[in-house]
DNA sequence: GGTATGATTGACT
DNA sequence: GTCAATCATACCA
């Protein structure tokens, strides 16, 4: 299904280490990490974070079928259906077992962007990977890569590399309970976001 | 066994 | 602005 081999000559993944740490901290870095599957990605702009005491986070009742990835090893894919029609691509935070990870919900597409435009069936750049479906259509992203390493093919997570864009918060979107926690983060003024922020 | 509900998107009025 | 698509999971009986 890929298209475009890996980039063996980018940069270190970031490893278990980089994961196993608080999810919000870890949303928070995680902007401007750049995200290649099968070699096809880009730059890492929005995210939000969802941990076990959160009444949002699908984890918040506890291990089940569709959440196990959840409360497996941090560093790895948490993959779910979503309205039954798309995909949801989260990395798993914070110690094993806690139920904690980060929603990837927009990049901006750097690599592999034909690929992407085919998968997608629109050329327009800033709807390609604006949105957690969006993006993991984009990406070719199904439950598959439930539970695999990001450390490892086909997945690549490179560290942000030049200086750290300015962030910005806000109230998560699509959910119904904990609507107040601020836990959505983005690059602030870029083009990719999959909505703006509210105004600060 | 049945039924309600989404961490959404795209098409349409 | 509204709303249908579409299905795995969760929850109840």
């Amino acid at each position: 299904m890929s298209s475009a081999p890996p980039r063996p000559d980018l940069p270190t993944n970031l490893d278990a280490g980089f994961f196993a740490r608080d999810v919000v901290d870890v949303a928070r870095e995680l902007l401007g990490a750049t995200l290649l599957v099968d070699g096809i990605g880009g730059v890492i702009v929005e995210t939000e974070a969802y941990d076990q005491h959160d009444p949002a986070s699908h984890s918040f009742s506890g291990p089940t079928r569709r959440n196990g990835a959840m409360f497996g090893p941090p560093g790895r894919a948490y993959v779910y259906r979503s309205y039954g029609i798309h995909w949801c691509l989260n990395f798993v935070c914070g110690e094993a077992g806690h139920g904690s990870a980060v929603l990837v919900r927009a990049l901006e597409p750097t690599t592999g962007i034909g690929t992407m435009v085919a998968r997608r069936k629109l050329s327009d750049p800033k709807a390609l990977c604006a949105g957690p479906g969006r993006l993991a259509q984009a990406l070719g992203i199904t439950i598959d890569h439930d539970g695999r390493s990001l450390a490892a093919p086909p997945f690549q997570l490179l560290p942000r590399t030049g200086p750290a864009a300015a962030i910005i918060a806000g109230p998560r979107i699509g959910i119904s309970k904990a609507v107040d926690h601020p836990w959505r983060f983005g690059v602030a003024g870029s083009r990719f976001l999959s909505r703006p922020f509210p105004k600060a």
